[in-house]
DNA sequence: CAAAGATACATAAGAAAATTATGTATAAGC
DNA sequence: GCTTATACATAATTTTCTTATGTATCTTTG
């Protein structure tokens, strides 16, 4: 899910996937808990990702090829990898530019500067 | 309603009291059909907002006390007007600068440079 | 001048995506 | 031993948008 401490819900909703993805194509292997933990840290606690979203979002991802997963034990606990296909990677790549470019928009509409490009 | 020809409509979630209050702190008074086609006009048609999404939106911010409306008859038609009460120009200015904020810490997530300054 | 498209409002049914709540279970820290 | 953290999962509800429909006037174009 998306608890957030920072911004209006609203904001923030249709961006779970893009994030997810966007942490997938650096990092190759993570776990849901971890996919959390990672994103409080990167943006200071001002997005927190709740189970009742990711999870979810992560078995459709799975459930579309984007994503392969890979169970571990840890202990006497599971541990769930996830990890992007080919067909993930590129889905990936296209997201992120699709929210570059609508940052870019947004930019224009509410007048903020410089606008930001995706190399 | 948003009807997006560019973005996925996940992405586009949310944002719309915000570029809906932006455009009214703007120009003080604007009718319904007007800000659908200066947002499309302003994105090039890369956002439409659809009037299933507008409307109810517009007469949330109503009964909220975040917008006053004045109805004209152009002709045999009419037109309502939506201006910013006192309370809603400061949720105005809290939103756009929450979204510029949110646009910064999405950018330091995925690596978009450069970031965002709402002057 | 008739038809099509643009202007201008409105609402209701349905879908999508999140929130909130709940559940189970192990490991670690105090 | 109790609390917190780790780690998964799902179900009910809410929010927010899409899609569809409805009404009506004005303008453009063939």
């Amino acid at each position: 899910m998306y608890l957030c401490v920072m911004y209006s819900s609203e904001l923030i909703k249709g961006t779970l996937k893009t994030i997810v993805l966007k942490l997938l194509s650096e990092t190759k292997q993570m776990y849901g808990y971890e996919i959390t933990q990672k994103v409080k840290e990167l943006t200071d606690s001002k997005i927190v990702i709740t189970e009742g979203a990711l999870y979810p979002l992560l078995h459709q991802l799975e459930a579309e090829g984007i994503v392969t997963t890979e169970t571990v034990n840890i202990g006497k606990r599971i541990r769930k990898y996830y990890s992007l296909t080919q067909t993930g990677t590129e889905r990936a790549k296209d997201k992120i530019y699709e929210f570059a470019d609508f940052i870019n928009t947004m930019n224009i509409l509410l007048d903020l500067k410089p606008s930001v490009k995706y190399v």
